[in-house]
DNA sequence: GTCTATAGCGAGATAGAC
DNA sequence: GTCTATCTCGCTATAGAC
């Protein structure tokens, strides 16, 4: 924690730590003051409760989920394999960085859906689905020139995003039973990347 | 709840939902007492404490998360195909009358990995690894006769687990976003083993 | 075995000095 | 803005009657 940063920002980072670490019900206020160098009371001067600091990192951390991929999917210039290379890649790379966030967020929704729910309402809602027409149509194109063959384009979606998340979800218990260390989990990952790109394109081409 | 249950019995189904629902520390035992019908002193008579009763629960499902294949695996007469086959149909299956059941081991564990280091030096331990070598074996054997790719069979198993299992972690986040009912989504599932075994059959064969 | 009543403690939140 | 002290409530666990 630097001194540099405002006590707010040390708030936030201390509180992000021990939520995604702990979840919601398993966090004390305590935690995170101990993390963040003050006291209890401040946290409540400068976030009112627990609820409204928890919110605050939910919703930051919730829209980083579904990474803002609109550039890449609607690029014109990229075949659909060139693309779920790219997707594959810098997915697995942030969730390398972030490792618990996927726990941290399905944990949340499960416990709690309605938090998702009114967030979907809220017109500033940080949980945008990504452009999914333009990927669908994209699929279905190709398919129909020949370039690849007939898969519905939702469920071979759902394939991609499993591959590379799930992974970070059974983490601990892959780790424990495998006797891997951090070190060794990321190289598991980065090899990864080239393992699930060429096993998805082996199962869409023609 | 039937009245027929031995009280034992209506407080472990009480708070296996529970518990599946809230997680540990989301969980009151008065929440529990109130679903099995009955009051907190007589969760202690049997069962002591809290952490003593969430042990019993945990230890019951987390031995369901990794089913008992063996029987599957070292079958001699079947296709590598058709295990893969098997495999899927079994697991969703499992999973589409238990769809809980990932989020909450997988979220216990990531909250304190503790729980598991302890179980697996356990001898009488529930987290049993099936029979791998086998069906790695199998892989690395149907690869050299050239019925399939060389593939990393570790990687491929991980695929295989993840598309079965990650539909599951983040259902309420599709189903709130794609506006999809329980019906829907075990609609989804169902369609989806057929998917999932032709996708894994195209990307591994020859 | 099952209940009511309550002990005892921990956690979120606030008051008020500096 | 930041701190110490404290209020208040809710939860686990136990005592003890029936």
């Amino acid at each position: 924690m630097q001194e540099s940063l405002s006590t707010e920002q040390k708030i936030l980072e201390a509180a992000s730590q021990v939520f995604i670490r702990k979840g919601y019900d398993g966090t004390r206020m305590s935690d995170i003051a101990q993390a963040a160098g003050i006291n209890k009371a401040l946290l409540h001067y400068y976030f009112r409760s627990k609820e409204n600091l928890f919110e605050k990192i939910f919703f930051t951390y919730s829209s980083k989920i579904i990474p803002n991929l609109d550039a890449l999917i609607e690029n014109t210039s990229m075949s659909i394999f060139e693309k779920i290379e790219k997707f594959v890649c810098i997915y697995i790379d942030f969730l390398i960085e972030n490792p618990n966030i996927p726990i941290f967020i399905f944990s949340e929704i499960h416990k709690n859906p309605a938090i998702l729910i009114n967030r979907i309402k809220d017109p500033q809602s940080p949980i945008k689905m990504p452009n999914i027409h333009h990927l669908v149509w994209q699929f279905a194109e190709e398919a129909a020139k020949g370039k690849i063959k007939m898969i519905n384009p939702f469920h071979l979606l759902v394939n991609i995003v499993s591959m590379c998340i799930f992974p970070f979800i059974g983490r601990p218990m892959m780790q424990t039973v495998l006797k891997m260390s951090d070190d060794d989990f990321k190289g598991f990952m980065q090899y990864r990347k080239q393992e699930i790109t060429q096993f998805i394109i082996d199962a869409i081409k023609i």
